[in-house]
DNA sequence: GTTACATATGATTACATGTTCATATGTATA
DNA sequence: TATACATATGAACATGTAATCATATGTAAC
């Protein structure tokens, strides 16, 4: 956590300004590289989906295949599948093959954490 | 707000199912509900999006006014105003008024953890 | 009051994306 | 091989939404 304090009032009154640069400029330089918050937002917007969420949940504690997310969610298997690919590109979810289905689960505890996260807040 | 339901014939083997209705039974009954689902990825979509993650990011230990976030991500006063809006409604960020300026910080903890577990996701 | 600055908002536009449908690929068994 | 089941994929459509522009509101100093 910051130990620095940031105040709105002017210690140097320069030119057009009023005293902001310096705070503007130093955030400036403290702000990662476009492209890690870039990834960062795509990571947030896989989460950013309803049908998406629900078979994130669903997997917190189960390996599903394909069908019985679609069961269980009352989605269309092709829009199940649509999902998966998304989520596994993302590194969210693992799966692997057992004669002709395929068994998906959360890649890691961060996925769990991040959802977690979410809940507290959602439910504050 | 309930959603489908299935008939409870979990009888194991039959025809063609696999035995896998007991699980999908059971993830249908830990399953949150789906308003509570809904606003989890409605907050997530917050998260998703490029420009608000910057708008975030800027806020981690800083607090900024409209101006400031303006200058220092290079963007318009009205797309940040507009997006200062969101997250306002979603409870990320919250502010006080000094003078002509509004001033602008992260609401809670819960913001920073987020944003530190995605980034840990990312950089992995 | 007027002027200047700071922020908010409504409407329009352009782009992104989730679902559906049809079809393809992959796997196991007879 | 053929058949059935399980999953994946491509295209088209419809919805959602971020940026822009113009304008409105709010605040302070004159």
């Amino acid at each position: 956590m910051s130990t620095e304090r940031i105040t709105p009032d002017a210690t140097a009154e320069n030119g057009s300004g009023n005293g902001r640069e310096d705070i503007v400029h130093k955030v400036m330089e403290q702000q990662p590289d476009d492209e890690i918050l870039y990834d960062l937002a795509e990571l947030f917007k896989v989460f950013g989906d309803s049908t998406r969420i629900k078979i994130l949940y669903a997997m917190f504690d189960n390996e599903l295949c394909v069908n019985d997310i679609a069961k269980l969610l009352n989605l269309s298997q092709s829009s199940v599948s649509h999902q998966l690919r998304i989520l596994k590109s993302s590194k969210l979810v693992k799966f692997r093959r057992d004669g002709k289905s395929i068994y998906y689960s959360l890649d890691d505890e961060h996925v769990r954490a991040i959802i977690s996260m979410g809940m507290e807040h959602v439910e504050e």
